[in-house]
DNA sequence: ACCGCCGGGTGCC
DNA sequence: ACCGCCGGGTGCC
């Protein structure tokens, strides 16, 4: 990967010429010898290894060019304890403080003991080039191991392309030259790999950016082999575990008690030897007890983590608990049987609603369109204990926050109630043999999943049972060690442990030594620079575990940070890192790639709610039925719809005999527009823009602003036709055509003056494009007076009254793609004394939250409809307290609505899910079913992409079927 | 280090 | 003897 074609701000020449400080025209006064023992015997190496090798940004893919090679020699062996092997990987470190030389580059090993240095005449021109990031080097010593004195080390210069000059230049000065490879070749495979950059020359062909993002995607599939092993959780957790849970636990009870050397450590002839940088010790390397759970939301992460708190304490033996007999609790699996309960009274009940649905008014022209999915069992794991209002209490500190979860729960045990004050009474379980007297879970999570912890474990362990939990968080937390120390669990969140943590004074978080640490959502910790990172890396515990449904976020950098909290050496050192795993995986390296695929494989648990458990789904999903609903225009509507198509046909007509339908494509989806708009709501129409002389640039601009705006804003999901994807960044051309900004852009430069639009051939340059000015508000406000129904309208409110006249609980998406659409939706729902909500993409974050929050609950009085913009918000969107979904209009991609439906239809959904689809008889939007329909086959048959010709063609056919020429 | 280098002892053969 | 040579002391940066 060259870069040299890059224009950098930093030209290498002049960075060359640069008269940084000359490093023998300063002597070393004689104080600093005193100054340099003080600050080395407080940091430790791998300390200044961390620190130097941090924050330069040298990982980035054109910065890893190979500059050259040369072979120096460490010196000075007899001075210090670091021993390398043969074919050891070696780290150089600056010294500029070295009172012997400014110049000093130390060779430490893997473990951070110092080896020695480099000879000080070959460290003078490396020192140079180190200080001004003109390089990196790296370090293998090629044999002589065992020598006393000094040891030849093969050194490989890693930069920036623009630099390779400058580098050579220096090493020339000082009479050293770099080659590009190392002679002898004595050196490789002694016991492990060859580390000396030869390897790159034999697995050759490096990955190709798509292998590399493939790879990347695939890093944490196929995990599951020899992890189905299931085991069943203490008597203390009252919720019968999924086998994909029963799954977990039994591996994660494994990854804790295991005795297995940590990845790519191996036993040779009495010693431990690391594969990957030939490092080798007489010591067992310590053991990585804990790993990474990375299941999808959803599958229990919580509840799995709960499990193992007290199924796996010293000795692969549970968690001693104390019983009390005193407890009020008649049934000891409350939570158990609910759930129970739930699910046995459900089905019958969404299959009569189904029935009944069948049976409405308009049973006959409501079809079934797909055909129900196999029998489908309701995920037996409870969601959200319904009806609670622990939502929206502001947590001021522990103590009320801890009541205003006793308020919200009335079935605590009164041994709970002190547990929570740090009280407890119980005896301190003995600890039998296992050596440390660790005994504390601390679980550190985002406060807005902090009440979620302590529902799930008021839910999931027996009300009998004490479980001492202490929420160290708020004000009044105690901030006492013993305290903290005689807790089962302890939770709290990322802020509080960091500033703790700031406040250097005391943490009593860091001062206890915790059995076990827990991270939820594990992916917030990415930044190691952060100070909860290192918060969390200096607490003390003999397991680690990282909760995440997205271990990487962004890239393979983040990885480094959960390797680094899991002490999985040595790749919590940046330096090794960077070198193992990440610089030759962003290089393309085959073997980095297996290496980082056997490394996450090892400590990584992860299901999709797409993974399967022997042949079947993890998790089963309720039904989900789909039924077109036809309605029927009434006289007045028919007539005047049928006047706006008969003009738009017109137009149209004319379009097609002169053949300048691709030239005048805006104009002929705004007529389109208008059709679908007609379909929901006569008064959605808006004015009619002629499509005839262009005026001045300034009319012309605001017709194509228009234009553009109509088309996007109607959620037909145009597509680009130069990337034939989903359009991003659109802009329109003063031919009217749409593309994405970055596509047309590139048209344009490449055929310069001459750029034509590529649908209708028309001159185009960059100054003429047009931007999408974002959703607005064409309208005014709707009014209760100017309001009259329409005949969809008027089918929608006959379905939510009688949903609401049958089950007044259940919830209700109500989708359209025009926002204006759903302004006078908003009318009769007002009128009929609905509680509703509404998201669109035009509203702020913040009251999105509170939309989506709002709907979601379900204490009485919550709003049982959502008004719903097709296109708003993520797919992580979550909406499953409606199990209704009316889909007011037929979308152009069908894609779309399915995942809509699926913002409901998703894990947590309890109840069966009906879609109803409302289609205007004889009209444009039965067409458009039709075309979705063809679309959807070409797409299952794998014709779905197609040339633009055929596009152009299919296009001017769809448009005929439209407008029923 | 079974080396190189330094610096004191020494000095025809 | 302002040299050569010998042999002991010594040894990273």
């Amino acid at each position: 990967m060259q870069s040299s074609n890059k224009s950098r701000n930093l030209n290498p020449r002049t960075a060359a010429a640069a008269p940084p400080q000359n490093p023998s025209t300063s002597f070393t006064p004689r104080y600093e010898f005193i100054d340099f023992l003080d600050v080395g015997g407080t940091m430790t190496l791998s300390q200044e290894i961390a620190n130097l090798s941090q924050d330069s940004g040298q990982d980035l893919p054109e910065e890893n060019v190979q500059i050259g090679s040369i072979q120096g020699t460490v010196v000075g062996l007899r001075y210090y304890t670091g021993t390398v092997n043969r074919g050891e990987m070696v780290a150089l470190v600056r010294q500029p403080q070295n009172p012997y030389d400014r110049n000093a580059v130390m060779v430490a090993n893997v473990y951070g003991s110092q080896v020695g240095h480099i000879k000080k005449e070959l460290a003078a021109p490396m020192a140079y080039i180190m200080d001004n990031n003109l390089a990196r080097v790296e370090g293998v010593v090629p044999y002589g191991e065992t020598n006393k004195f000094s040891m030849p080390v093969n050194l490989t210069f890693w930069g920036k392309e623009e630099n390779r000059e400058a580098v050579h230049n220096q090493m020339r000065r000082h009479g050293f030259r770099l080659g590009t490879e190392f002679k002898g070749g004595t050196a490789q495979k002694s016991f492990g790999r060859d580390l000396l950059g030869l390897s790159s020359k034999i697995s050759a062909i490096p990955l190709t950016v798509e292998e590399l993002k493939n790879a990347f995607d695939k890093l944490f599939d196929d995990l599951m082999e020899d992890k189905t092993r299931e085991m069943e959780p203490a008597g203390a957790v009252c919720t019968s575990l999924l086998p994909h849970q029963k799954q977990a636990l039994s591996w994660m009870t494994s990854r804790e008690n295991n005795n297995d050397l940590p990845p790519f450590w191996e036993e040779k002839s009495g010693f431990y030897f690391n594969v990957l940088t030939n490092f080798a010790v007489k010591e067992r390397p310590e053991k990585v007890l804990g790993g990474i759970l990375a299941d999808d939301m959803g599958l229990g992460k919580t509840l799995t983590t709960i499990a193992l708190i007290v199924s796996n304490f010293h000795n692969g033996k549970p968690l001693p608990l104390e019983q009390c007999e005193g407890s009020s609790m008649s049934s000891t699996c409350r939570k158990k049987s609910t759930s129970k309960d739930h699910k046995e009274s459900h089905e019958p009940v969404s299959s009569s609603q189904l029935k009944r649905l069948h049976a409405d008014g308009k049973s006959a022209d409501t079809i079934e369109e797909d055909v129900p999915q196999k029998k489908a069992k309701t995920a037996k794991q409870p969601a959200k204990n319904s009806g609670n209002t622990k939502k929206g209490v502001v947590l001021l500190d522990d103590v009320d926050f801890a009541a205003a979860l006793e308020c919200s729960s009335s079935q605590v045990g009164p041994a709970k109630k002190s547990a929570k004050k740090g009280s407890g009474s119980g005896k301190v379980p003995s600890v039998s043999g296992g050596g440390s007297g660790a005994r504390v879970t601390l679980i550190v999570c985002p406060l807005s999943v902090l009440s979620n912890w302590l529902d799930q474990f008021e839910q999931h362990i027996r009300a009998d049972v004490t479980l001492k939990v202490y929420l160290y968080y708020g004000a009044e937390r105690k901030r006492s060690v013993k305290l903290l120390s005689e807790q089962d669990v302890v939770l709290t969140t990322y802020n509080v442990l960091s500033s703790d943590y700031g406040n250097k004074s005391s943490s009593p978080l860091h001062k206890v030594k915790w059995l076990r640490v827990v991270l939820d959502e594990g992916h917030v910790i990415r930044n190691p620079n952060a100070l909860q990172s290192k918060a969390v890396l200096d607490l003390q515990s003999e397991r680690r575990w990282i909760l995440s449904g997205t271990p990487i976020q962004n890239s393979l950098k983040d990885l480094y940070m959960l390797l680094s909290f899991l002490k999985l050496k040595p790749f919590d050192v940046k330096e090794w890192w960077n070198r193992i795993i990440q610089r030759p995986v962003t290089m393309g390296d085959r073997v980095g790639l297996s290496n980082l695929q056997a490394l996450v494989k090892g400590i990584t648990l992860r299901r999709t709610k797409n993974s399967k458990v022997a042949g079947r789904m993890l998790v089963q999903l309720p039904e989900r039925r789909v039924f077109v609903q036809h309605v029927t225009f009434s006289e007045e509507e028919r007539e005047e719809y049928e006047q706006v198509r008969k003009e738009g046909r017109k137009i149209i007509d004319r379009y097609l005999e002169e053949g300048t339908m691709m030239t005048n494509y805006a104009d002929v989806l705004a007529i389109l527009v208008r059709l679908r708009q007609y379909c929901c709501h006569p008064s959605l129409v808006g004015k009619h823009t002629r499509a005839d002389d262009p005026g001045t640039p300034s009319e012309l601009r605001e017709r194509l602003i228009n234009k553009i705006t109509l088309v996007l804003n109607s959620g037909s999901d145009e597509e680009c036709a130069i990337c034939l994807d989903s359009l991003r960044q659109p802009v329109i051309t003063y031919c009217a055509h749409v593309y994405c900004r970055p596509c047309i852009c590139e048209v344009i430069q490449s055929e310069k003056e001459q750029a034509r639009c590529p649908l209708c051939r028309a001159q185009i340059n960059s100054k003429e494009l047009v931007e999408y000015p974002g959703e607005e508000m064409e309208a005014g406000p709707v009014t209760q007076e100017h309001w009259r129904s329409s005949s969809k309208v008027d089918a929608l409110m006959s379905n939510l009254l009688k949903l609401r006249n049958e089950d007044p609980t259940v919830k209700s998406l109500v989708v359209s793609q025009f926002t204006r659409f759903m302004d006078l939706i908003e009318v009769p729902l007002r009128e009929y004394g609905f509680s509703f909500t509404r998201l669109d993409g035009s509203m702020a974050q913040t009251a999105r939250s509170k939309a989506i929050q709002d709907f979601q609950d379900s204490s009485p009085g919550s709003p049982t409809i959502m008004l719903l913009s097709l296109k708003a918000g993520g797919v992580g969107l979550n909406l499953t307290a409606a199990s209704h979904v009316y889909m007011m209009d037929p979308a152009w991609n069908p894609a779309a609505e399915d995942q809509c439906v699926d913002r409901c239809h998703r894990l947590g959904q309890t109840r069966d899910v009906v879609i109803t689809k409302f289609i205007v008889k004889d009209s444009v939007e039965e067409k458009m079913v039709m075309i979705q329909k063809k679309k959807q086959e070409l797409v299952d048959k794998a014709f779905g992409v197609k040339k633009p010709q055929d596009r152009k063609q299919s296009r001017t056919d769809e448009i005929r079927a439209l407008m029923e020429i």
